[in-house]
DNA sequence: CTATTAACATGCAGTCAATGCATGTTAGGA
DNA sequence: TCCTAACATGCATTGACTGCATGTTAATAG
């Protein structure tokens, strides 16, 4: 099994096209294809349905998605780490952050200690939430972000652990404004239009025990469309596809 | 990055030499000492010491060791994955199992389960206990066997995770009949030769709280040797190394 | 300090896997 | 039924990888 080959199988998942696939990873279709085909051979099932045209993967290929995905970036990982190990003897620390974090609070904060402290070496792990718990226990991580619900308890407790609260945050909906007619009208006809988060991430969970109970009280929430990311969440949001709860 | 180059890297690791890692990974010394160089010249800096003669790992390079026997393993397991999951549509569970188990209780668990539900298709992760638990929590592993001091707690609770005894197990301590004299001269001059755990795994901690502070009452413990394998401290133990305390 | 040896590096030539180009084949849609 | 876009394949070329033979050097014994 190669880097490259789960670089591939991403991008075929990716781009949902063969010779799309190829583009992208700089090869001609022809050779895009046999290369395809070597990684089906070695692993000695195809990964793919040809009988279709723009050819598929099987959803047994599909499940391993999130698993490729994780580890070739701890293959580049791995690369980034003995390439940093070898050069100076900066310290280094693993951050993991919850997604949401990875994208608004981290970067401020990996920011700030690149000034102030240059002799440390920081990597950043990007996961949801429980992946960070996990991260944390078996000592892969020397730190993490992670949202806590106001009032609720992390999963996780031991002597090793410290907890510190950095800051508070708050979903808030978030609408385009020069469509808030158009939700005016649809909200008199007793209905909101949603953007949703998957129920087996953070946001998702926090969504369903906490914000749509109530908002069920003042109308029916109609799921218009379903993601993981909230800045993609936003982005729906902003072009009038639903209301969106992002963080402040 | 190669699954092919990750076995190579710890085979050098496991063989404290280039030629004895060739031999191992079928290979002339020769093909072996440019397939190095060109994994050193992927990565970008060189990966080990050849100023000594047998050649050596940088401390770098040693310290991702773990990492990189993870990250092997987890790439033949998604090729493994990737071809069972082509094949039938067997219900996948994933163990996650503590190291010391993995050799004893499990292998009899699997047994039973491939006799009786063959149409499941269980894939087994060994794993120190902090991993155990991170594999449950990030929801990799659907069940975790690990061990767990009597009376004392785990450190992750979560509704969704649910706890079984499934038996008692006590440590006792082993060594070699015949040189029992040995020990008993050794024991009388006060001094008990041991087989240790490193601090860093259950065990380890184990001896550390338990053992050794009821140990120490009667003599003094001279650790003859460590080792993280339960079978290894019982090898040693009989061949008269010193005293292993092992899992009953 | 020197000689010996075992461990690692390298020049050379052969093999085979990977690639691009040109072209054939087929699923999907008009 | 025909057309087109998507994928497969034959062919020639390139280059990466290997083994063999041999050179170089660190470790060790005397």
């Amino acid at each position: 099994m190669r880097l490259e080959w789960l670089e591939d199988i991403l991008a075929i998942a990716e781009t949902g096209s063969l010779s799309e696939a190829a583009r992208r990873r700089n090869l001609t279709q022809s050779a895009f294809s046999r290369r395809v085909k070597a990684i089906e051979d070695h692993v000695g099932v195809p990964l793919f349905d040809r009988s279709r045209k723009p050819l598929q993967m099987h959803p047994a290929t599909a499940d391993q998605r999130p698993q490729i995905a994780r580890l070739a970036d701890e293959l580049r990982q791995l690369a980034a780490d003995l390439r940093e190990g070898g050069h100076a003897n900066r310290t280094r620390v693993v951050f993991a952050s919850q997604h949401a974090l990875t994208t608004s609070l981290t970067p401020a904060l990996l920011r700030w200690i690149g000034t102030r402290a240059s002799d440390y070496y920081v990597r950043l792990r990007s996961a949801n939430q429980d992946e960070c718990f996990g991260l944390i226990l078996s000592q892969q991580a020397d730190l993490a972000f992670v949202y806590r619900l106001h009032g609720a308890q992390h999963l996780i407790e031991a002597d090793f652990i410290e907890t510190l609260v950095l800051g508070q945050d708050r979903l808030i909906p978030v609408f385009s404004a020069e469509q808030a007619g158009d939700l005016n009208k649809s909200f008199q006809s007793g209905e909101v239009p949603l953007i949703a988060y998957p129920p087996e991430v953070f946001l998702g969970q926090v969504m369903g025990t906490r914000i749509l109970p109530a908002l069920r009280q003042m109308a029916r929430a109609a799921t218009k469309a379903e993601t993981a990311l909230t800045l993609a969440a936003l982005e729906l949001a902003l072009v009038g596809v639903g209301v969106a709860w992002v963080p402040s």
